[in-house]
DNA sequence: AAGGCGGGGCC
DNA sequence: GGCCCAGCCTT
């Protein structure tokens, strides 16, 4: 066995967590339920809505048996709230494929819904004493840190690194110590911020804490660069109206009325006669605006427009509302309500 | 205010 | 096969 092992399962026993709800049993489905809700949801959170939902579904065939509701109804508060779906879902598949008996082989556990490589491992781990290795957010950190691996572990070419090592550190023997023993060891002790180096079984051997790297493992994703994305705003006018566009149902902006772009290269007549229905003359820039996505930068060059004639498609289609300047209470993006109050502010007398 | 977190869905 | 998302929590 690894000294890496071996320190870890002495540590588990003398330091490792043993009173969780979910320790101290074989049973698959209860293993299973507290994998999943121990999923972007820390342990102390967890606690509470685990004992509740064993109180109402002691076992996977009163959970299968269940309508999809009162899962969730036990689920609320948890978020992600897909897991709850997933898991009533499973349940029943089990019912199905297994006659209700939670699989063992590991490729008939990760072929149920909400379960994945890790997830899988851990309850093979647990249920059966699988040799199995695990690799959540917990064992990504400690490993990272122990052998000084840098790269961000969700990358491919790093979490590929970091699946051989863990496979490679695996026991042969007391493989669920070892399991519980890494999870605990992330949670507790080698945290994300501020973690117990002075008290650590491992410190004489990690490579972060030789190397002074332990605050900048695990290496943390790159920061998306903000996108820039650049458009036209067309603000077309129409005997006192301005002609919105309904934008498509998903995406930016899904379903709401806006004004109609162009890319800046597009000539403009050309657009507004094929694509809109009508001749137009150019009146004049407004003053550029900027607005901020999550994703990206929005930079908006709106271009005053007057309609000098119209064909009469215009009116007969769904997208297109030639609307009152009183239409800014309707469904309109911030950033095009904006627009349109300058330019109510540009047209008032004085 | 930002980033972490397993797995699924989308391209 | 890479990218994004979900919802709550921690920092």
């Amino acid at each position: 066995m690894s000294d890496f092992a071996q320190h870890l399962i002495r540590w588990q026993k003398a330091h490792g967590r043993h009173n969780l709800p979910w320790q101290g049993t074989r049973d698959a489905y209860r293993i299973w339920l507290s994998e999943i809700m121990l999923q972007q949801t820390q342990v102390g959170t967890v606690i509470p809505y685990y004992l509740r939902f064993l109180e109402r579904f002691p076992n996977l065939a009163r959970l299968a048996d269940a309508p999809l509701d009162e899962v969730l109804a036990l689920w609320s508060g948890l978020g992600y709230y897909s897991r709850g779906r997933n898991l009533h879902a499973a349940a029943r598949l089990v019912m199905e494929r297994h006659g209700g008996a939670f699989p063992e082989y590991i490729e008939d556990i990760i072929a149920l819904p909400g379960i994945g490589r890790s997830t899988a491992a851990a309850i093979a781990a647990f249920a059966y004493g699988a040799h199995c290795a695990i690799l959540d957010g917990n064992v990504k950190r400690v490993l990272t840190r122990h052998f000084g691996i840098a790269g961000h572990p969700g990358a491919k070419k790093t979490e590929t690194e970091l699946w051989l090592l863990a496979e490679s550190l695996l026991p042969a023997h007391q493989v669920n110590t070892y399991t519980q023993a890494l999870m605990d060891f992330g949670a507790t002790l080698c945290t994300r911020a501020k973690p117990r180096c002075a008290s650590c079984p491992l410190g004489s051997s990690c490579v972060a804490l030789a190397t002074d790297s332990v605050a900048r493992l695990p290496t943390s994703r790159p920061k998306k660069i903000t996108l820039q994305k650049t458009t036209r705003m067309l603000i077309l006018r129409h005997a006192g109206e301005i002609l919105l566009e309904k934008r498509p149902p998903t995406g930016i902006w899904g379903g709401l009325w806006s004004l109609p772009e162009a890319d800046m290269e597009t000539d403009l007549a050309h657009h507004c006669r094929t694509h809109l229905g009508m001749e137009v003359a150019t009146a004049a820039n407004l003053p550029a605006l900027r607005h901020s996505f999550t994703h990206f930068r929005l930079h908006i060059a709106p271009l005053l427009l007057d309609v000098t004639r119209l064909f009469p498609r215009v009116e007969q289609a769904e997208q297109l509302w030639l609307a009152p300047r009183d239409a800014l209470s309707a469904a309109i993006p911030a950033a095009v309500r904006k627009l349109l109050q300058q330019l109510v502010a540009l047209e008032a007398p004085g």
